[in-house]
DNA sequence: AAAATGGTGAAGCATACACTTGACTGTAGG
DNA sequence: CCTACAGTCAAGTGTATGCTTCACCATTTT
């Protein structure tokens, strides 16, 4: 779709592909090069430094050169920012609920004279 | 990639589109049929119950069909999922994070001959 | 019954994506 | 200096994705 999205849909565009997951889980356990990274995933150099790029505009992961090597770690923005988008809809979805529930219980069958629930209209 | 990713794969992939970041959004202010989920997003509504089959796959939206009408709501499982892997992650990391500090806390500047962290070896 | 409504299925299309390869650049070490 | 290493750049390729359109089906509504 759109290579410019806000700033969530790169977090969960960068998290929906297998092998920047496998990354992400690396770095959860230490920091390590781009070529060490390479190794146990199979594919080339050059595919795993694309991979860091998009983690790394998605706020998921740092990296940092020094001399010819470049050093990923985790950077913890993205996952908080996936992590807020998720609670904010489970908030809402279960704020409805409370509702919906309240409504149920203190009010016994009150004369509803609508054909549909006001939340399908 | 791969279409028959993991579980957790397609909750990411789903959520990595800005058009179904909306629909899931909208269900969790309540639950809304597709023609209705269709109006403010400006696309078919072919395209809409396209992007309905790929929630539904991700464990993000369940979808019930009564007479002509398909009513979705936000099904909990799939954020769920997201959640946890995310929490899984960020443990692991500030796990990593502690064990460091604990080291460094410890042990006062001991004679290390390595040239590098044994991290990044 | 006829028309409108809500949805489904399939084909087609343009773009985005994940990779590869090959040519190059900069940094270490022998 | 010269080779090896770690990474970068730029094409190029096959497949997936998001979307459309059109034909078609099933339920309402009139």
């Amino acid at each position: 779709m759109d290579t410019n999205q806000p700033a969530i849909g790169r977090v969960f565009h960068a998290l929906g592909d297998a092998t920047r997951r496998a990354i992400v889980e690396k770095l959860s356990e230490g920091p390590a090069s781009a070529s060490r990274l390479a190794e146990p995933l199979g594919i080339s150099l050059a595919a795993v430094v694309q991979h860091l790029q998009i983690l790394e505009e998605a706020s998921l992961v740092r990296t940092e050169k020094l001399g010819r090597v470049r050093t990923c770690s985790v950077h913890p923005a993205g996952l908080q920012m996936a992590a807020q988008w998720i609670a904010d809809r489970r908030t809402l979805w279960e704020r409805r609920l409370d509702r919906l529930a309240d409504l149920l219980a203190e009010s016994p069958p009150p004369e509803d004279e609508t054909h549909e629930p006001e939340w399908l209209g």
